[in-house]
DNA sequence: CGATTGACGTACG
DNA sequence: TCGTACGCCAATC
């Protein structure tokens, strides 16, 4: 359903599995708006208010880096999560992002 | 309704 | 290769 857009990218963002991680670029992408990655962003911003809880801690941006740590609970709790889920992170950079990267529109695809 | 902001991304120098 | 500027989309003031 054409839920609000924070909706979706919250959808999106669980379905994220573990030890996996996604870009903002990527949800936006998904959402048939290559270009709203900034809207992503802000939808996280939002997303310390959902009660599911939003893995917000696998979404980074488009160079791995862990640009929304600073919006957590704590800084070094989303590096700490990854690095719990089998992420490799060092110093807010993803190692293997390319591995551990999930395209929704590539592994949902259509 | 107009202006500003933001957890981004791409282009240009 | 690195740093700065601009653009996009949605929400908030």
């Amino acid at each position: 359903m054409e839920n609000d857009f924070f909706l979706q990218v919250y959808q999106v963002a669980r379905l994220i599995p573990k030890g996996r991680v996604t870009s903002y670029g990527a949800i936006a992408k998904y959402l048939s708006s290559p270009r709203a990655s900034r809207s992503v962003g802000y939808a996280m911003n939002a997303a310390h208010n959902q009660k599911p809880g939003v893995p917000a801690h696998r979404v980074v941006n488009r160079n791995g880096l862990l640009t929304g740590k600073h919006h957590f609970h704590s800084p070094s709790e989303m590096e700490e999560k990854l690095e719990k889920e089998g992420i490799k992170v060092k110093k807010d950079q993803v190692q293997n992002f390319d591995k551990v990267l999930w395209d929704p529109s590539v592994e949902l695809a259509m």
